[in-house]
DNA sequence: ATCATTAGTGGGTCGTCACCCACTATAGGG
DNA sequence: CCCTATAGTGGGTGACGACCCACTAATGAT
């Protein structure tokens, strides 16, 4: 298991234990670990971009949802993006009043609320796709781009495979 | 060497909203937005198998760490994973509570308390690699034995490239 | 008109997680 | 000795994310 194995503990002078993180190996064999850990620096620093917007990762999605799909009621958001209704209701008001979508009573049936996209949703999702897109940059920086492209691959059918399943963004 | 992950052109204007998630293609482009999903599915899996043994993430990591490098002081332990010092302190204190590790002052420095696996450690630890790899199993699923090798290498040169960096497990 | 159903909204709860502070005990240098 | 630094501990806090409930408005069927 372990390469250089360990009693010698040397009182003093350690020899060992570095200041920075030397992960055991056997969690570093695991990819259920590396994908956690991975996917949580990525999902963290895309965040904290977005923060920077005072936005989050969910207005990033409705505003993607919306621009792939075009214009549609908050209830196929809700079923499309696997979000809690109330929670949508919260998202979209916020992107209502910083005008990057726009709300209408769908007069077909005044009981649903059509969203969509303005300019300036569009223009901020772009920006958005960007930074995103730098995030990765960084994350995936060991990667040169046929392996990127194979990741990619890769993640792709594993993300099919996982359904729409697990709850949450 | 390509294969292309252009399957369907965007389909607009859907005339029947799914009852199914079905996520934009703009974020599935995103490899940050993959690696977050899927990280956060493998995630969560794991952490609800440990829960039902009444253990965290946390307490896997430190099983891991003393049975890959021995025992030492949880200052290393500290060190090594990138964890809070107060927090380690409880998870050793679970962990000492039920039997899988020893806590023992250490006689050169009496300050220190070096922790060690015991024997129900290594085997809980042992059990618990397994369900790792069960959820490894099930989130990996799309993919075949090559495939996984490949993905397995790619995630472990991305994780070198993180460093240490991130806070948290 | 009545009733069950659906869309949206506002409000609040709960569990998790990382982080921080105050405190004790020990060590080591002057 | 005194003083500062370090190891460990207990307790608490604040942000966050997912979830849930009660309520209103509108719909469609009977």
């Amino acid at each position: 298991m372990t390469p250089e194995p360990l009693p010698a503990p040397a009182p003093l002078a350690a020899p060992g234990p570095p200041p920075a993180p030397d992960l055991p190996p056997m969690l570093l064999d695991l990819d259920s670990y590396l994908l956690s850990r991975i996917g949580r620096t990525a999902r963290a620093r895309l965040a904290e971009r977005l923060a920077g917007r005072g936005l989050r990762l969910w207005d990033m999605a409705v505003l993607a949802a919306l621009a792939d799909f075009g214009p549609q009621a908050q209830r196929d958001l809700v079923r499309r993006l696997g979000v809690d209704p109330s929670d949508l209701a919260k998202v979209a008001d916020q992107l209502a009043a910083a005008g990057y979508v726009e709300r209408a009573r769908d007069q077909t049936d005044r009981r649903r609320v059509t969203v969509s996209v303005t300019g300036a949703g569009r223009e901020l999702l772009a920006e958005l796709d960007a930074e995103a897109r730098a995030v990765q940059g960084e994350v995936l920086a060991p990667l040169d781009e046929a392996e990127r492209r194979a990741l990619h691959g890769l993640l792709l059918r594993v993300h099919e495979g996982l359904g729409g399943a697990g709850s949450g963004l």
